[in-house]
DNA sequence: TTTATAATTTCTTTTTGAGAAACAATAAAG
DNA sequence: CTTTATTGTTTCTCAAAAAGAAATTATAAA
């Protein structure tokens, strides 16, 4: 028999000095009433309520009980408010994880207007490029780039970027612009290994797909070095488009082949499967959603 | 289902950072620790853990929820012990009330002695000479002399005393000594109607039951008014013999027709009917029973 | 004395609780 | 890299309980 509940109703009953009346206001029977608080007089082996069938008087233990019964109940009601309403409205930290040029790109700027509407949140973001343990970190959400294979989470789409094959127009004067991928072995490819497709470059040749398996002499996980490498006229680099945005607009890099539009490659965010989605990671997938969208717009409009 | 078990099951796992463990400790199934935390979950609208089949991690709300359990959870613990306690070890105040000269004579000296051994027990003695609503007053106890008719309490004879007749020495000079019941309608018969048998006297001549119907100028329900005025010479009395004692020693009364030994008169401790009586109500009766043990032995003695 | 209502008990029905077994997932061991 | 053992979950079944209707007993008021 629910222990709370028994202490509900003896609470009720001794406030009102009525079993009948207790009964009536929690919509239960006169016998459910009694028999709770009989129940609670067996669990304490200590007579609660003196009562005949018309009056009824506290004991003193019930006097003692009572007091601490409502303490607890109120108690317990005060942390169900309080746990669900972390639920509710967006509080707390918020951890997650994402590869280093998406978070210092993207989700600063990002993480940075979420703030101005929902205050209560603060964030821990763990940038690395491995692919993390959600529940072993007890991360709320991670970013990853591509499709991770990791099923027993939930995986959401998030943003599509294209691949954009790059270099520094210092390497292309010194080696030749390519024409076509195949023309790529011929040239120094600074690849990712940890990107997808994985160790292979795909592109698009009149509706048919090529891969390329880009060898080079610098392969890193570190999208900075690539990047620097590529700045500094090593090799052709292939990376998300957002990673170079402001490279290719100040000149300090070319896109190359563009015209074979190399795959594009999707922003994941992954969480865990759960029942009861968090406030804070609800509203902040809701904003991301919204920036995707919202650049994507911006993107075409332009 | 119980949601206090649901928070120790879900605070056990919590610690423990593992399901079936805390199964095993609590022995029950893993299958219901499962239910547990999800149900709380559920309840909640948050979810508290985050959990592949091989680990997990406490959700900022799980900590939170954690927390406050523990501390319900120990207040609880911390109230039913303490209100258990009220039970197993005398301790509170012991409500109570008496005929007044019972309460004087008896039950004073009574108390006296038995808060020596437990001194956790106050009393709260109501004296008077009305039948008590036990419930309505709150008592957990009531003397009364002779058995009341109410059913519905526990009724236990505490002791046993002879009723004695009996006049000052003034009066008896004056008025002469009666030898037989009958010859009392010749003298000035002072009762209280409130002592049973109730309105009429009782005398065993021979092994035959003589009942009188005592009348005089002066009916009270007054053990004290009687006994002064008796002591005064305006008639004779008949009171418990507990009552008198000291009168009787002192000379200031003596006593008349021993030889048709008057009924004796029953005093009754009255209590509710309870599965659970209290400690300091045990004990005390306990104590009265014994006391009045000790008092019939002494006087058989002298 | 009668009447109406209170607490309780009894009895029956419905709901819930619990675990066994099956399952899916995963870490460790070989 | 497969095998093994173990974990958390789900499904299913059965037993236990909780709940209320009605009957019972007791009590206060009419």
């Amino acid at each position: 028999m629910d222990k709370l509940s028994s202490m509900r109703i003896f609470s009720r009953v001794a406030r009102l000095g009525n079993f009948a009346a207790a009964a009536r206001e929690l919509s239960i029977s006169r016998a459910m009433a009694t028999k709770h608080v009989m129940h609670l007089e067996d669990q304490l082996k200590v007579q609660l309520i003196n009562r005949t069938t018309r009056s009824m008087h506290l004991t003193e233990a019930g006097q003692a009980y009572l007091e601490r019964c409502t303490h607890i109940l109120d108690e317990i009601e005060e942390t169900e408010t309080a746990v669900s309403q972390l639920n509710s409205e967006p509080r707390g930290t918020l951890k997650l994880s994402s590869p280093p040029t998406f978070g210092k790109l993207y989700l600063g700027p990002l993480i940075a207007d979420y703030v101005k509407p929902y205050p209560g949140v603060s964030f821990d973001l763990i940038v690395t490029d491995q692919p993390v343990d959600i529940i072993e970190w007890g991360l709320d959400l991670a970013f990853h780039l591509g499709r991770p294979q990791d099923s027993n989470m939930i995986i959401k789409r998030v943003l599509s970027t294209e691949m954009i094959l790059c270099a520094a127009p210092e390497y292309l004067e010194r080696h030749g612009t390519p024409q076509a991928p195949e023309q790529l072995a011929q040239h120094n490819c600074l690849s990712n290994p940890n990107l997808p497709p994985y160790q292979i470059w795909k592109f698009t040749d009149h509706g048919k797909e090529r891969i390329i398996r880009p060898e080079g002499s610098l392969q890193s996980n570190s999208p900075d070095a690539l990047r620097t490498a590529a700045i500094n006229a090593l090799g052709l680099v292939m990376m998300p488009a957002y990673t170079l945005q402001a490279d290719l607009q100040d000149g300090r890099l070319v896109a190359v082949l563009r015209e074979f539009s190399s795959e594009s490659i999707d922003m994941y965010a992954i969480y865990p499967h759960r029942r009861h989605l968090s406030a804070k990671v609800r509203t902040f997938l809701d904003f991301v959603e919204q920036h995707s969208t919202m650049r994507a717009q911006a993107r075409t409009l332009r």
